[in-house]
DNA sequence: GCAACTAGGTCGGTTACCGACCTAGTTCGG
DNA sequence: CCGAACTAGGTCGGTAACCGACCTAGTTGC
């Protein structure tokens, strides 16, 4: 039995079960000397994985939170469920988290094996996607893709169709991921044009490794984030939306997220802020408050809501008042 | 250096980095040979981690997958990414999937250490709930204590408040969580009672370890989600819906997911039915859908529909006929 | 007070581990 | 077509880790 790395492996992945495990058990399981398992705690414990016991007549041991992440051992169906989660978080697009998602569903997609990404692929399409209308969803190969060749210093060939629906194909060195308002954007230096570009990732038709390394180069001035934010206001058609609320801003503020400016307007309402460059997600987002609302702009957004509170009244009112059909 | 396992783990770590690894450096960064590098690559393809080696010049070393799941080796943003898709997963309560979120979640959080812990915290609170209304939202912090007690055999002390609004205080053995319908259940022995119930998780006020471990016993006749299924439709008010939907059948399944079912009416016509227990959730997935609809059953719902539409439409007309102030 | 735990010291035999050195085979770029 | 930069793996010898066995001490719950 030469096996010591891997019994601490194995041992790690009981005490992760969240339960406690008297010695003698683990011994049995491990296949040790009580004396070895208690020797393998301490190595744990040195290593920095914090192993507490409860002493007496009913303890044992278990992990407990530490100053570091511990590897998480996990079972098959806990894999898959963690891979939904990443992808789900992924496509809330959660503003700060957009590196940090992406790399731990690319670390993941990488050893996933085989027959548990089919699950993932087959949940994951039956899951309900809770975007409005044809929401941007993002591909989690694409994004892992370009995650991994973040990390890895590679240069990617992208196949890319611009806003204006001309494409073109780019060599390009990918720097950083970026969220800003549910979108993804990829911010790289493009060979060919020889300066920094951003790429909207639903945009980005196919991407392959171009090959080469190259050694990375200082971002832009302000950083990437600013960089991204600096060209998507410039660019991209964006909606400012205004409305009033008949909520008490606190409440409002907490149902819409930290991205959306609430100010007080009067006892029990308020007036809203956001920004967003698509309509039915706005309107969803209203509507969701369960408060009655105005929207002052953008006329756009205006009209958007006329058809879709015609259509659902429609919906309504075409069993309730068989009558009188509605205008539609 | 007593070390060798510490470091596989710390090799393990940097392979999950979506690159190649040339040997010379991994030597360099775990402070070892490169002979010992390579053998610590051996060890690790002997334990059933799955090494990659390409050669030749720009060759170098990389995890990929395997038969199982490799310790996930998690950087501190990234532990907090999955705990957010776990929560993520385990409001969306997918069937099948339940009991395997539930533990992967008591898993991570049993080890999270606490400054990550924070961080998911308010994250999770400034993430926007897409729930409609009061949704029901699952306390992640109740999940995954009860998910720890079911493997760890431990009985709960439940403070419970039934349907009718009685409270009540309760010793059972948890057996199985399931959900049903975007709800989640536990299954568990009433030991007062002196048989199974089910106990919806968003009526337990409070749950905490009644203190002695159980053994435990055969699940009821048919099996725990046949048995919460049987006393769902039974029990709870549940809401038949049937509707009408101006698109194909196939598109409209595709976006409803398979809970719902669909049979095709006549040429780019469907109708649905659904089952639920919030009508918020049913009104909010119909107009979701961006076609129109008719809703046929059930009275409640048309009746919110026809509520939300007013509502919609008062905020639109607001603003475009600001010569006729709308009725406050 | 006994049973069932954790905790940890000591000893001796075993063997795993490591670095150093060397050979073989692959791939890529010039 | 050769050399550079890799992976791959054999061998050797000294060192240190590892393990089981045995024992003592302290804690807790029944």
């Amino acid at each position: 039995m030469a096996h010591t790395p891997a019994r601490l492996l194995r041992l790690l992945s009981l005490l992760q079960t969240p339960r406690e495990w008297p010695g003698s058990e683990l011994a049995r399981r491990l296949e040790v000397s009580p004396r070895t398992v208690r020797r393998d705690i301490d190595r744990l414990r040195e290593i920095g994985y914090p192993v507490e016991a409860t002493q007496g007549a009913a303890g044992g041991y278990r992990l407990v939170a530490g100053r570091a992440m511990p590897p998480l051992l996990l079972e098959d169906e806990e894999a898959v469920a963690v891979a939904l989660g990443l992808r789900a978080v992924v496509n809330d697009a959660i503003e700060g988290m957009d590196e940090a998602s992406a790399g731990a569903l690319a670390k993941l997609e990488q050893v996933l094996p085989a027959r548990l990404r089919h699950r993932v692929a087959s949940l994951h399409a039956a899951t309900v996607p809770l975007t409005p209308g044809d929401g941007p969803t993002i591909d989690p190969g694409l994004l892992t893709q370009i995650a991994a060749a973040i990390s890895g210093r590679e240069r990617l060939r992208l196949a890319y169709r611009s806003g204006q629906g001309d494409e073109s194909e780019r060599v390009v060195e990918p720097h950083r991921l970026v969220t800003a308002g549910r979108r993804w954007y990829l911010l790289a230096h493009d060979r060919g044009r020889g300066d920094w570009r951003t790429f909207r990732l639903d945009r980005i038709l196919a991407a392959r490794p171009a090959g080469a390394r190259f050694t990375p180069r200082p971002p832009p001035q302000g950083g990437a984030a600013a960089y991204v934010a600096s060209r998507l206001y410039s660019l991209a058609p964006t909606y400012g939306a205004v409305a009033r609320v008949d909520a008490p801003a606190e409440e409002v503020a907490r149902r819409l997220g930290p991205a959306v400016e609430v100010e007080p307007h009067d006892a029990g309402r308020c007036r809203i802020r956001m920004h967003t460059d698509t309509l039915e997600w706005l309107a969803f987002r209203l509507a969701l408050l369960g408060s009655d609302f105005e929207v002052e702009e953008p006329p756009e957004l205006i009209e958007h809501l006329r058809r879709l509170g015609a259509r659902i009244s429609h919906a309504a009112g075409a069993a309730a008042r068989p009558t009188r059909p509605p205008a539609m």
